[in-house]
DNA sequence: CGGGTTAGTGACCGGTTGGTCAGTCAAAAG
DNA sequence: CTTTTGACTGACCAACCGGTCACTAACCCG
């Protein structure tokens, strides 16, 4: 495209409105999605949001769902090689990458109202399996592979204790995707003080962590003794 | 109505029927709803699967919005008592009765069909802001006084550390909904083994919770920086 | 300035669907 | 048997909305 352009940038006023556009349709579309969900979500609202009129929008995306897939697939974009780029140097502890770990996830996801595109996930997730194994794929198991390392690293370090929950390293954030629901749900009945329920958070997966050099708990049937290997210290 | 009503027991066969009718198309509304969501959801359908004819839905409903609200509330009805009665007897350690209303809402809410009522919640909570605030008030303010109860308990009885976890309940079930959250969209992409899980969750729970020895009073996450071995896997 | 290009428009169409209501008919009443 | 009741029906209506397309006008270039 813009490659062998050498004498003008090729954005005049009417070329770069015609770049603008899709950004600011999905922008609205992401809105009005959030807003009213797929199905109730009315085109001319999107249009209007964005400024044009409804003939527009279908000049950049064919149809209401290629629309909705658009938006909600670039929405995460700017987080993804974040991702990525998140496996932190090792020189740290353990505990400090999960930590720092979890506070991204609250910071970006939890306490942003990114979180309106788990809404429309959760909501939809049948009618767009595509979208479904996409996040999945790009997102989920990613993620989940950053947390596992950290939580291996640190059961090879003795840092941690080796246990069911470093095996299903979903166990951990799980308290996180709570907070986001909530917020999603009953943030108008009763809000959630995000600062306090994270520290809660971090404390109690720390604690349920942490290898301890007293190893055996009084935890009667808990089904599973798998050798504690504690590495002591 | 039934009152001096000497003769014969009213409820004939016709009148059967009339009983049952609403539980029937309540029954057929909630599989399209949890299918299709609120706004994709045909009256016609939820007709057709209860039996009857398009009219007869509003013989009992009289709008859509009605017969959502009146589905969605109903749906936990049965469980409603439970949550009540879960009052454990007190003889069983704390340990025990935090196990066991933690097993409660993986059997009776993540592993059955009841979560869909979730993925409903979840999508129109701003478009049905009195279901939100009933469901608040009936089932998940009494939860999680139920939990608050369990863990002060525990930690008078000195079975729980003292921490912002204890303050905090919501924390404690935060897998679960997420493993409800994973299931209702990852299911058909990578299946969750509840079973695995719950342990994790149960492991990582009571770890993070239980007492040690005499305590160290606020342990902050035992930020002990040991690179002892750098190396990875 | 004028001809050509194209982003943008909005009236319109057709299918869908929430909601209505005049009518049907089986059972209860007489 | 006839009459009355009321649960149930389904054709119908009107509004709504996704998608189309003939048209407009802003812009570019010679």
């Amino acid at each position: 495209m813009k490659l062998a352009d050498p004498p003008m940038p090729e954005t005049s006023g009417r070329r770069r409105r015609k770049d603008a556009r899709p950004s600011e349709i999905a922008a609205a579309a992401l809105a009005v999605f959030a807003e009213k969900g797929f199905a109730a979500a009315r085109l001319e609202d999107v249009a209007a949001r964005a400024g044009v009129a409804k003939g527009t929008v279908y000049l950049y995306f064919s149809t209401k769902e290629a629309l909705f897939e658009a938006v909600v697939r670039d929405a995460f974009r700017p987080l993804l090689d974040g991702v990525g780029r998140a496996r932190m140097d090792t020189s740290t502890s353990c505990a400090d990458q999960l930590r720092g770990v979890l506070t991204i996830v609250y910071r970006e996801l939890v306490a942003t109202e990114r979180r309106q595109i788990m809404r429309l996930l959760i909501a939809e997730a049948e009618r767009f399996p595509d979208l479904v194994s996409f996040y999945h794929r790009e997102i989920v198991s990613r993620g989940r592979g950053l947390l596992a390392a950290i939580l291996a690293d640190g059961v090879a370090r003795g840092e941690f204790r080796d246990g069911p929950a470093v095996r299903q390293p979903e166990v951990v954030i799980g308290p996180a995707i709570m907070a986001a629901v909530w917020k999603l749900v009953f943030e108008p009945v009763e809000p959630l003080d995000l600062d306090r329920y994270a520290a809660a958070h971090l404390d109690l997966v720390m604690a349920g962590l942490s290898a301890r050099e007293e190893a055996p708990p009084q935890v009667r049937g808990s089904a599973r003794h798998a050798p504690r290997s504690r590495r002591a210290t």
